[in-house]
DNA sequence: CGGTATCCGTTGCGATACTG
DNA sequence: CAGTATCGCAACGGATACCG
């Protein structure tokens, strides 16, 4: 059991504050940014999405459906849907005949993924209680 | 718009390939650990918590209550029972009358605000997509 | 003070069917 | 192939009332 000292505690105490400051505008616009952006980006669809994609770089609708266990076409849409608004999935369409579309992690979705990743394993090295 | 190379890549496959290896006993057994630890924890009340928590470092009740704008009381006490199970908050109970509860966050706790509230400020700084 | 119990509207989301 | 449209159930969560 690590203690927490003085000096930890202070740095926490600032991130928290410039969060705060830095979201205060949203809020008073009825913005939520912390809903906005992690519990949106951070669901369990948009997780298995991300993943993959930073697995296998670039995907295809239905390769990305085979690859995620149980999710049904309406939330692969409106999941990568969310995604590509908030920056993080790029969309390639190409105008064929059957059509095909590509999807892959913009270079913001990298860096994303890679936070998420090192959360997700940190998580599973150091929680106890996984139910 | 920075490039990805070809090794900054395999490092993200080989954590994503380690994120699935650790969970894969716990999917099978039909527990996901993704949504149990990380949407869980990271919904919008249980971060606003954590966060009053890293800052004020002990809170009552009721002034979590106050502190967090709009919480009811029944989410608040479902949301300070799950952070409890999962480790993240303390729960200390004074057999006095009126009752007293103090609320904390456990070491494991203290580590996760830091995480989070890294990841936060990294996407209000980054991320072009706020709403 | 620190919750729990109940009700109930809203939202989420899966299933199915359909389309350019 | 890559989605959209519609339906209907189930879960989430807010409001209110109540309790040790």
């Amino acid at each position: 059991m690590k203690t927490i000292d003085e000096r930890q505690q202070v740095m926490l105490e600032n991130k928290i504050q410039k969060y705060f400051i830095s979201t205060a505008p949203y809020i008073d616009q009825g913005i939520c940014p912390t809903k906005n952006l992690l519990a949106t980006s951070l669901d369990k669809w948009s997780l298995f999405c991300i993943l993959n994609l930073g697995y296998f770089k670039v995907l295809r609708f239905n390769q990305l459906k085979k690859n995620i266990d149980g999710i049904s076409s309406r939330m692969l849409a409106v999941t990568l849907q969310r995604l590509e608004n908030h920056d993080i999935v790029a969309r390639k369409v190409f105008s064929s005949v059957p059509p095909k579309v590509e999807y892959s992690l913009t270079s913001f979705g990298f860096e994303l993924a890679n936070k998420i990743i090192d959360l997700s394993n940190w998580f599973m090295d150091n929680s106890k209680a996984l139910q």
